[in-house]
DNA sequence: TTATGCAAAGATAATCATTCTTATTTAGGA
DNA sequence: TCCTAAATAAGAATGATTATCTTTGCATAA
């Protein structure tokens, strides 16, 4: 999973660096989709000397280079996912908790429904759900 | 249409003030999503002494009171919906262009969907299409 | 080896949307 | 008309993000 990751850098022509490895696992290991503030916390437990800047630069490097998504919410500050196939959101409307979530039944049913309602003067590349509404338990 | 504002402000307790009615006719006008500065760029022309922090807390005032809805983005600045009723947008990913897109049949097919493919551990509040594409001419 | 180039990181100042504070004004009921 | 809670104005403060400028880490060429 490391070796994924340093390969998927090289891939696009950017050096393996200690930070952007630290960068890449945080936000797999915080796993609800972090801000920036939330990787560099975590961050700093091993890696107490790592710039704010940095982690901002190295965000949009990740984002440029289709290794992270940016997630849409209403908050201000922006979160990360490192998940980039195309996948839907389950929003807390109390938490600020945010899951993914994927159904392929519900892609092809929307795909097709678009396949005979094509919308005017639009050219359509995703379709991503924003489903809001409470967690139960847990 | 005015009266309607003024009328739906009362019902919720608020007093009908000249900001108030001014904020919630540029946005009427603008109609694209706007954001408080542009808000406050059009209110300027006609009302050069409205405070910015009254506008904030106005668009707070609204959307607590369900008047407007915040559109979620992944800009820095937070865009405003007077259109309150559940809608799905068409965003561009070229320009800060937001539509409106409503579709009866495709809400239909999902709230269809999930009679059938419960979500574990959630409870669905509303659902909302973000469509990511290009728009043709205009 | 040593020098040169260059991407990346660190430190910290600047920016900019938004929020807060405090004094003043006003809408709307009594 | 008077009263008062609610709303606004002005401007300072905050907080996330971006920009600037210097330093570091390597790679490659002299
Ligand atoms: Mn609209
Ligand atoms: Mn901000
Ligand atoms: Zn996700
Ligand atoms: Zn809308």
């Amino acid at each position: 999973m490391n070796t994924d990751f340093r390969e998927k850098l090289q891939e696009k022509g950017l050096k393996v660096t200690p930070q952007r490895v630290a960068i890449f696992e945080a936000i797999l290991k915080l796993n609800n989709h972090p801000t920036a503030e939330d990787i560099i916390a975590f961050i700093k437990t091993n890696h107490p000397n790592i710039s704010v800047g940095t982690v901002y630069k190295v965000l949009d490097t990740f984002v440029e280079n289709n290794l992270l998504k940016k997630v849409k919410t209403e908050k201000d500050s922006m979160r990360y996912d490192p998940h980039v196939a195309n996948h839907h959101h389950l929003y807390c409307y109390e938490t600020e908790r945010i899951d993914d979530y994927e159904d392929e039944k519900l892609n092809e049913l929307i795909s097709n429904h678009f396949k005979t309602h094509k919308i005017k003067n639009f050219k359509i590349q995703d379709i991503k759900l924003q489903i809001t509404g409470k967690f139960n338990n847990q």
